[in-house]
DNA sequence: GTCAACATTTTTATCGAGAAAACCCCCTTT
DNA sequence: AAAGGGGGTTTTCTCGATAAAAATGTTGAC
């Protein structure tokens, strides 16, 4: 039921049930097949799954942590809301991440450094077509993320690293379950190109805009989305 | 075991059993009594709690989730190690978060917010006698901690404050395990004095720079701490 | 018609046991 | 001496069952 969508990660080399439960589980939030406010009965989602209680429970115990979940004392897990609000906060918080781990990237990052970033984008440019004729494939997506992930890839602070992909993945799922269906026609590859040179010449300053207008941009976007929805 | 040091809070109305596990082991983690990288076998957990394994597995699944503790795929769990380069990466962060938390409760902040501010101070320097013979009580960490995040309590940002507290509580961590004994000649109630007269008189710029010197300034001892000890 | 008390059903939280993987020690081989 | 291979032990992971709590439905009084 939830695999609706592109598809789930391959399970690496000896992946636990609950590692299985929590990716699947992921993907379906991220990718929209599982709403948001969505009651997610243990019981359900076990069937679904296939596995035990204990598996599903530690699952979206960890997904709570990355706040893709919701859990209230006793009486049980949602898929969390979103909101406008929310989006803002998030949005804003994530550019302010972004920029500072792109910098520090940018500042240390070595010639690996480099060549991941332009291998990446490669990678995502071979797919751009699909821009034009949506929906997106997982495979799109995960080469996006990897864009992202190989631009800041060089910054060594680990807590930096580790919320920006928090709002990252946060970020995802709102611009997913708003704009999973229209082509927006606005040279995404441009400016991921855009960030790419800057950040490779480093001219901090440059790719930060650059990489901060990408973000609200998509942000702006997806606000209007959501506002003219309901 | 882990009862050492001053104590666990009060469990709440009807918390969970694993609710109270997550809460005893955060204790006992903060605190110290479960040092860094020590190995958190279930079975032996479990007995010490008295509880049954999956009221642990999920305790300590939430505590990876806030880094004070690591799972490792199929090998278990065990305590945060601390290291000075982690000490540093996770304060920068947080002056970087705590300031900017600041400065958004002195943009909006109200009267409430400020009477809690006032309060908060006082209660914690009922306790002051304490900085002159530690070791602290848990009452004066709760104090403590009460008053930082009574200083941001008007911050809007959810992801903000989300991130801020698990900083707080990894800074905490590092303080009591360096710092557990020995009484450092340094005024700190000077310094949350002169934090929160910036704060409510909203002068921004002073009350963030104040607080900013004060995390610092900890983290240095704390720095000096760890380094004299290998 | 509204509300409260009670009974029933659904759902969560928790436990203990068992299968599977990792670890460890000792022995053999090169 | 180092590397490799069993075999037994420990530990993690996972399941299904059960107790406890919440949600839902029902009845009866006012």
């Amino acid at each position: 039921m939830f695999a609706k969508s592109a598809g789930t990660p391959p399970p690496g080399p000896q992946s636990t049930v609950t590692d299985q439960a929590y990716r699947k589980l992921r993907t379906a939030i991220l990718g929209g097949d599982l709403a948001p406010d969505t009651k997610l009965r243990i019981e359900h989602v076990k069937r679904e799954l296939g596995t035990g209680a204990s598996a599903v429970r530690e699952a979206l115990l960890r997904l709570s942590g990355e706040g893709l979940v919701q859990m209230q004392e006793r009486r049980g897990f949602f898929v969390s809301p979103i909101t406008l609000e929310d989006l803002w906060d998030l949005t804003e918080m994530r550019v302010d991440l972004e920029t500072k781990a792109l910098r520090m990237a940018i500042e240390v990052g070595d010639d690996t450094w480099e060549a991941g970033i332009v291998a990446a984008f490669h990678r995502l440019s071979l797919l751009d077509d699909q821009l034009k004729s949506p929906p997106l494939t997982f495979e799109w997506e995960e080469r996006h993320s990897a864009f992202h992930q190989a631009l800041v890839a060089a910054c060594r602070s680990n807590w930096l690293m580790r919320f920006r992909r928090i709002l990252f993945d946060q970020s995802e799922r709102y611009r997913r379950l708003s704009l999973s269906q229209q082509s927006v026609e606005r040279g995404v590859p441009a400016e991921h190109l855009g960030i790419m040179n800057a950040t490779i010449s480093r001219e901090a300053d440059a790719a930060c805009a650059q990489l901060k207008a990408h973000i609200l941009r998509t942000a702006e976007i997806v606000a209007e989305a959501i506002a003219s929805e309901r």
